[in-house]
DNA sequence: CTGCAAAATTTCAATCCATGCAAATAGTCA
DNA sequence: TGACTATTTGCATGGATTGAAATTTTGCAG
């Protein structure tokens, strides 16, 4: 019984699995994200169509391969806090770390940081997928954060502050995403919308 | 020609969509969403499965056949605002007349308005799709709202506002579904994410 | 090294959503 | 009525997804 799964078995599967992820988002990349088939991506990751089932639940998942490990990133940061951090700062800090999404990949170099998220961007089935996975993660965000500050936060108060940080960021990102050129100038919006949304709108206007 | 459009074919056209409507909204409560197919939602309307997709793009759709006038009424008190009102006051009522979906339809009394709520909830799919439509609104509500008060707030600024507003009160309806048994309670658990939201998170903890 | 048991892959078939197209129907209006 | 246009329909097709059974690969004990 290999404990740490480093058996040749273990190997091969996160094998096949990148050959997949690396497949899909080069096709995806070079014919589009619809006019790419199931069927040429397990080609080209050398396995049957049935196989990539066995590792991706649906074509859209395999965009989004590494979410698990950003959410316990994000997750993380609240065990990390310091004792005299407010809860206004963890998720200052929370935000930056999401963020990270934009413009970072797991474990894979070839592709253009901001490729994937043009692509989820354009294709409507992706958008939904990544809002969906994004309310799902807040959803556990703000049990997190209840669950790390009892008394100061009920439950309400926490689903509302995470809630609308990173719905204001949300907004803000992709309404200015015309205007936003470069990664950077995203960054810039996206800390600005949290000011604003931990300040209070009652002070905007 | 028919200008307002009260000829035969329309009215006809009118049935059909309701039908529509009516049989998969039914089919959905008896049978589950997945579980009901298109040739049985077409079959119970009288139709052919290809007509269907001349009335809905989707399977999904069907249950969002009055999406389009709940964002008019949305965006509509945005332009019946008064001239004295703040960007807050006008989010205060927008996110009033939003919380309305939950309880209302638009011309049927066939279903319990809780109905389409709890199968939304509980389907990834319509899931996935209403937070789509919810965030393509809000999009177009940060617009209006930008629009409304152009020297108040900026597209930043406005995009914030909007995406904090209902971030909160999505988040916190959602994660509070357990909790709150009534619509009332429901109600009473999104006003105050929205008064958090509006007051401003540092004053959180 | 050999064979067994578990895990993974493949093959094959079936279902369903969705779409394009051309034929058939029905409503409109002169 | 008869032409004209909007709708509906039937048919064929492509592609995602899933289940079951057959086959191969891996891990491991003897």
């Amino acid at each position: 019984m290999e404990s740490g799964g480093v058996g040749l078995r273990e190997r091969k599967k996160q094998r096949t699995r990148r050959a997949l992820v690396e497949a899909a988002l080069r096709l995806f990349d070079e014919k589009g994200y619809e006019e790419t088939t199931l069927a040429e991506i397990a080609a080209a990751a050398d396995v049957s169509t049935r196989t990539f089932f066995s590792y991706f639940a649906s074509k859209e998942d395999v965009v989004f391969y590494d979410s698990k490990g950003r959410m316990e990133q994000a997750v993380a940061v609240l065990a990390d806090r310091q004792p005299d951090e407010s809860p206004a700062d963890v998720l200052r800090r929370i935000v930056d770390e999401s963020l990270e999404w934009l413009t970072t990949y797991e474990e894979f170099t070839f592709e253009d940081a901001g490729l994937r998220l043009r692509l989820v961007l354009k294709e409507p089935a992706l958008q939904a997928r990544a809002l969906m996975m994004l309310f799902e993660n807040q959803a556990r965000l703000a049990r997190a954060l209840h669950a790390a500050y009892p008394d100061k936060l009920d439950p309400v108060e926490a689903a509302a502050a995470v809630g609308a940080v990173f719905g204001a960021v949300k907004l803000a990102i992709l309404t200015n995403m015309d205007t936003d050129r470069s990664i950077e100038e995203m960054w810039a919006t996206a800390r600005r919308a949290a000011e604003i949304t931990l300040s209070g709108l009652c002070s905007l206007g």
